[in-house]
DNA sequence: TATGGAATTGCAACCAGTTGCAGGAGCAAT
DNA sequence: ATTGCTCCTGCAACTGGTTGCAATTCCATA
């Protein structure tokens, strides 16, 4: 079966409909490496077919991301992204809060974190994709030095 | 050193002013019990000083935020809410995504996994005040029976 | 293949939050 | 107390994202 009817089963089992409008959607995510914005995917679909509205954007990736086919990640600065889940090679972004770098981090400390939680109070975490905000080696060394940021 | 005398010390050594402005909202921070919305804080300043501007609450509490005074936090429903960071109590939110219901985890947890991630990579994390989403135990079993959610 | 009801769309109005700017206020040093 | 530099404020315009609505489209069932 191919990638993009297990999409269309997903949706159709959980209520929701096949449109051409998610099917391009759905491939814009698909076949970029990375993480896009709604924009992005605005602009994308326009120029095959200039009617759609950027509510719909939004409304698609909303299902999505609630069927846990794309994840969502505020990078703290700029717009929000949004990237097709692969379940191999997950990972989350260390944001530093004073030069606005990104890092990646291993998903097992945060496989940790979440085994522990469930444990201990039942609650399963989403832990897909997360963003970290903090001071990266360098800021973080600088600040110790000066007295500017805590 | 009072309370207030101690977070104007904070302010100027930042490099930053202590205006009227800022302090109502500190105050305001100060003597809630929880979280505060921007609006809150906007609406509750009105009524002594009808002039301010909105784009100030937001920017006073983006100063603060730098200085780690207070935290923000997104609850995922709804405004973006504030709240005084007292040393002492922190906690952080594991909210769900099915009832949006709001349980509390002990910063224990939090504080292991950025110790690991300190000493990982040197990357110092926030880790202050978090919301992390997911299902909470009921949703969670519920979810196991039926299809809908995964 | 025809059909009925629910889900989805495009539109427009709206909301939370941000930004550029020019005038005003705070504060460190004299 | 005065000065001068810098930061801060209020305003207005703007941006990213959301929502209510009426018309349309999808698709499970027959």
């Amino acid at each position: 079966m191919s990638c993009e009817t297990e999409t269309v089963q997903v949706l159709r089992k959980t209520g929701h409909k096949a449109t051409p409008q998610r099917m391009m959607i759905l491939s814009a995510l698909r076949h970029a490496d990375g993480h896009l914005t709604a924009n992005d995917i605005y602009e994308q679909m326009r120029v095959e077919y200039p009617y759609v509205d950027i509510s719909t954007v939004y409304r698609t990736l909303g299902v999505l991301k609630e069927l846990r086919l794309v994840s969502e990640t505020d990078m703290g600065v700029g717009d929000t992204t949004y990237e097709w889940v692969r379940q191999q090679k997950r990972h989350h972004h260390l944001i530093c809060r004073n030069c606005d770098s990104v890092a990646s981090l291993d998903h097992t400390y945060l496989e940790d974190l979440g085994a522990e939680i469930l444990a201990e109070s039942g609650f399963l975490p989403d832990l897909d994709h997360f963003a970290i905000f903090g001071l990266c080696a360098a800021c973080h060394e600088q600040a110790d030095a000066s007295v500017g940021i805590r």
